[in-house]
DNA sequence: CTATTATGGAGACTGTCACTATCCATCTAG
DNA sequence: CTAGATGGATAGTGACAGTCTCCATAATAG
């Protein structure tokens, strides 16, 4: 297919594939001629993991371009290669002095504690470690300090199992970058989902202790 | 205090401070001369409310500055000022086309299965369609269509509960604006924890099941 | 065979965003 | 008295994610 159809099978415009392929997001065509080239349905599924990663879960395309080699990187058995992806997910930030370090030692107690394999360097250590921060800035700590991550204990279990499941779900018989894939994509879609579903149910909770205090007419 | 002192007590720049006043994110100090203001601790708590929201939260400008106005607005009862929040931490997006149709029909007998009090035109709804639609696009619906809901119906009475419990933290001696800005810094430090646990969770999960291949020497 | 339309590739350009930097006429602290 | 800070206004910056314009070449409709 050509560039056009790749566009409309996909709802990208041309120019945006073709920064797409400046990038290096997406391989070139099969080049049949100076300025001719076939896509196939590989393309079509890759741009669509790029807008998944970027519109979906809000990647940087420098970030997206950090999964997708990952992606499709050989050499990277298959868990490694949904490490470095995750790792991508997670942006970039300053995060030190003191209250971070903290916040970090509060990390690495709760993965110990619940005895999890997340690697000492995985950038979702940061992701957490912000959360305290914050929340600790908001008073949800002991008088200012850090919240304890007890606090997360009862939820754990559950999330393992949800996770479990999801990991579950990746079909065994595909080969490994298309396993990378569909992990990656699970992880990006069900975040988001669970971050839906989190939040209506906030807004329930909400109405049933707030909603009581009547419209103005 | 003086600007200087609000940017060593919030650790951002003066100039930053600066754009936020002229973006009305952060009301004027109390002037005293033509050029002499005084901030006190109420400006110190909106410039961290200000930075959990882009900085944690990842709001732009405009919507960090649409939560805000809902906290400020005193006409709103508290829980349809939580509801505006919560809309304005929404990406907005195109979501229209059959697919999106279904989706949202698909919300719909979600949140209507689950006798859940979410307004019908909560912003939260679009991002489970936005879930939905990108896991079809992947398969994970029945051949090719839309995931059925049923998927996150295990989910839900956990999620609920600890919505519940959250909801069920916030001090009720406060007033409605504190409580609020309590709920939306809740709202986002907790989403970003949550998501923080699944993704070890999946990192622990993805190496149970894939972290047999040895790595190569 | 011709006239139109499409293509790949390169480069320049755009609009948005979240700051930063510069000025300047005051204040204020030492 | 003076060095430094302040509020306020305006302009500038760098990153980002596309878009736009060209052009020589190909495909295709008539």
């Amino acid at each position: 297919m050509k560039i056009a159809e790749l566009s409309r099978r996909t709802g990208a415009p041309v120019a945006t594939l073709k920064y797409y392929l400046r990038e290096g997001l997406l391989t070139p065509g099969f080049a049949t001629a100076v300025n001719q080239a076939n896509y196939d349905e590989a393309h079509v599924r890759r741009v669509k993991l790029v807008r998944a990663l970027v519109e979906l879960g809000r990647l940087s395309i420098a970030d997206a371009r950090r999964v997708l080699d990952a992606v499709d990187d050989d050499s990277l058995p298959m868990h490694e290669a949904f490490g470095v992806a995750q790792d991508a997910m997670v942006p970039s930030r300053e995060r030190d002095g003191p209250l971070y370090e903290s916040a970090f030692a509060e990390v690495e107690s709760f993965v110990r504690r619940h005895r999890l394999s997340v690697r000492h360097d995985a950038a979702v250590r940061g992701l957490l470690a912000d959360a305290l921060v914050y929340l600790s800035e908001f008073g949800w700590g002991p008088s200012g300090g850090l919240p304890d991550s007890a606090m997360f204990d009862d939820m754990l279990p559950r999330i393992l199992a949800d996770a479990t499941a999801e990991v579950a779900f990746v079909p065994g018989d595909l080969d490994r970058s298309a396993q990378v894939e569909f992990s990656v994509v699970g992880t990006v879609a069900f975040e988001v989902a669970g971050d839906a579903l989190r939040r209506m149910a906030l807004e329930h909770a909400s109405k049933a202790r707030f909603g009581r205090t009547r419209r103005k007419r």
